[in-house]
DNA sequence: CCATCTTTTGGTAGTTACTATCACTTCGTA
DNA sequence: TACGAAGTGATAGTAACTACCAAAAGATGG
């Protein structure tokens, strides 16, 4: 047992391994393109990315964590670490949001629309989409927790998560929805969600 | 075919109908509480009511869907309706929210509560559960549009409503967690989301 | 009351996601 | 080069679902 550091570019397994998961994932999200999630079988997966069925359970738990990616966590505690203080916490959420979409290439927000896409068409996708949503709440309230020098499982703070993850997910379904629409909503909600009778 | 009005009280079918989907119901909760979710098979729940396992899936399509139920959408609506156009959208729904609580006993409660966890802790459930909670945005939405004169897919009363169930739904993972939570939640997203620095 | 039509049901035979296990190969290392 | 560890494939099994068909039971007109 090593020191589980970091085994970033060391052996050729190592790299073999990594190439396969890549492969998996590439032709499982591109199958899931073409054909659809359902008609798309592990054995098909495994098939185009010349494993055996077996193996894609040793790279991924089930058919569905192939759609779950994190990447995007670690980068948005970063930018929001870096927000002055003086912002309030609603702005200064807000921010790093901006800040970390606009660093993105158009692919990377075009891959990242079709993941949520696929999410929200396919039912057995919906229970990833509701450990992403818990997963974000907790990220925003323990970050928050934090600038303020709040415990990590404060009541308000935590309500204050879920009303920012909310109003940006209630976002997901608009049609013709861009990353912009995000932002409005954040506005939104720092304004105080200022709705009057027209 | 008829014209779908109401079958209430008709025919021996329909009570005979509504008596196994009652037992199917009753028994999977049942057993889900005793033996766990996994272990509960749709043999073992099929056999409990006294029906095929075809007739299981007759009645739910899927072994998830018994968790699934939405008994309060209508009752909250109608609470919501009834609130005084004076109150603020926000006042309102958390006032409708207190009201319709308030109106259950205590089993009620306790029996959406054992949902809710089951639902928290079960990963396949967690569909169901962002289900449940984007039919909740969409309820909010459109019963506030209609209040405040808008389209039902405005912008800002969705991103409301997102705020709204966000926060609601931030309050479940509180461990001691009673209904009142929720009420609390909603009263700080009503004050503005007040977060200052101690 | 009976014949008939319709709805509901049980059973059988799939498919597919996923688990467990075991022998075999491949890689890292002394 | 020999040995241990890690990765792989194949096989057999479980359980959620689907499609289908024939039998049973409730509804309906004469």
């Amino acid at each position: 047992m090593s020191s589980s550091a970091e085994p970033s570019t060391t052996g050729l397994r190592e790299r073999k391994k990594a190439r396969t998961r890549a492969a998996l994932r590439d032709h499982g999200l591109r199958l899931f393109r073409e054909q659809g999630y359902h008609a798309t079988t592990i054995e098909q997966i495994a098939e185009a990315a010349e494993v055996s069925p077996s193996t894609f359970f040793r790279y991924f738990p089930s058919k569905e964590d192939i759609v779950l990616v994190d990447d995007l966590d670690a980068v948005l505690i970063a930018a929001f670490e870096t927000q002055p203080t003086e912002k309030s916490p609603i702005v200064a959420v807000r921010d790093a949001i901006a800040a970390v979409l606009a660093g993105l290439t158009d692919e990377d927000r075009e891959r990242e629309q079709q993941r949520q896409e696929l999410m929200l068409a396919v039912p057995e996708l919906r229970a990833t989409m509701m450990d992403e949503f818990r997963r974000n709440i907790d990220m925003v309230a323990e970050v928050v927790a934090r600038r303020l020098g709040r415990p990590a499982n404060d009541f308000e703070v935590r309500v204050f998560a879920g009303a920012v993850i909310g109003a940006a997910i209630s976002t997901f379904e608009i049609p013709t929805r861009s990353y912009e629409d995000t932002l409005r909503a954040l506005d939104f909600l720092a304004a105080g969600l200022p709705l009057v009778t027209d």
